[in-house]
DNA sequence: TCTCAAGCGGAGGCTTATGCTCCGTTTGTG
DNA sequence: CACAAACGGAGCATAAGCCTCCGCTTGAGA
């Protein structure tokens, strides 16, 4: 692969990943060309079709996520991995993942389901480490999270505004995990307690 | 207005609250009168553009959120006004007014805005009362994290499912505000010590 | 019960956005 | 220096969404 090649495809993705975040859903490829400073001719030499595009861009924004949780948990001076790797998967935009995560195929990419899996069980391992007294946190709380936080708050808003905001929101939940064990009970009242849903009674869009 | 027209409206109405949080960003004329079951004439005969639907469809949320929200605050009986109100706002689909926030124009609505600000002191004045160690929240700790929330996680995860997700996290934000004062200085660090933020390093879309 | 204005449905033509191909031009690399 | 590899983007094809128009249905006052 010549080097331009190597660079445009990189563009392409870094493109799609800003596109995805800031404007939301599917961006058209015209968009993406644009965006990258490309012409539309090598968009779709790279990604021959949609799936191919999205597929990739996923990809990359995972792998970049996994490495650097991978490169935190590595690092033994730090006070609260589990805290620094939700931050940093905001930063590396793992927004992006779950946005398009309804377009992809959930067969895909065994190698990085098993990467994340380990991952996520060393963080949580580390946190019961650094964190003696709250042993109970899930996958799921981790992962969602760094979901919740990771997409924009507002279409509209400024990136870096809206990251701030989710930074400062994501320490508030932070905290909360970790005040976790003296609110349990009063927390799982509010959900029982809760009123209902809003949705129209009769009509389901049948197809 | 005859009857069945109101009835109609509101379907309407419902209908596109409902696409616009399972969906996103706007939808279809056709796809509303497809869900609300209603013929596409009539979409256009309540709204007549596409302004019009969204703007009515924003405030018949709000409306109905800032209206929870009043009747939880003059319960002199609930020991968490704050919590309850955003749990109620979740519920209400507040995330439909955030979504469709960049479409509107800021200058509608000067009354809601007026009880919506009403609403939120008296929240915060409330929950200085239920909470007399923690007096620093502020109204964006509350309005950024009801429209957070209230977003849902994944598109196309069952509304269900997605919305006792969202309801679990948000009691662990609303845990995290209660034990701020504690832990606001490590969190502070953090926001600076941070990585830098995602962004390709040459090109802007100019235009 | 009857009447009829108010309201409804949805076929179908128009417009716009996006998808994608194709080929002449440019460029990295051996 | 030669040339395969890669690029750009005009332009046609297709799909999606917009909106009008008019014949049919129905709520509600007399």
């Amino acid at each position: 692969m010549r080097s331009d090649a190597r660079q445009n495809r990189k563009r392409i993705l870094d493109a799609t990943a800003g596109l995805v975040l800031e404007v939301g859903g599917e961006p058209s490829r015209d968009a993406v060309a644009e965006r990258a400073a490309v012409g539309i001719g090598t968009v779709y030499r790279h990604f021959p079709d949609r799936q191919s595009l999205l597929h990739a861009t996923a990809r990359h924004v995972l792998v970049r996520t996994i490495e650097a949780g991978e490169s935190i948990v590595s690092d033994v001076d730090s006070a609260d991995a589990l805290g620094e790797y939700m931050h940093a998967a905001i930063d590396n935009g793992i927004g992006v993942v779950n946005i398009l995560h309804p377009l992809l195929d959930d067969t895909d990419w065994p190698d990085l389901q098993a990467r994340a899996g380990s991952l996520m069980t060393a963080l949580i391992e580390r946190n019961r480490r650094d964190h003696p007294d709250r042993t109970d946190l899930s996958v799921g709380d981790i992962a969602f999270a760094t979901i919740r936080f990771g997409r924009p708050l507002a279409i509209g808003l400024p990136p870096d505004e809206d990251r701030a905001i989710a930074h400062g929101q994501l320490a508030r939940y932070i905290d909360g995990l970790h005040s976790r064990i003296d609110t349990t009970t009063r927390t799982a009242t509010r959900a029982t307690t809760r009123t209902p849903p809003l949705r129209r009674p009769g009509e389901q869009t049948p197809t």
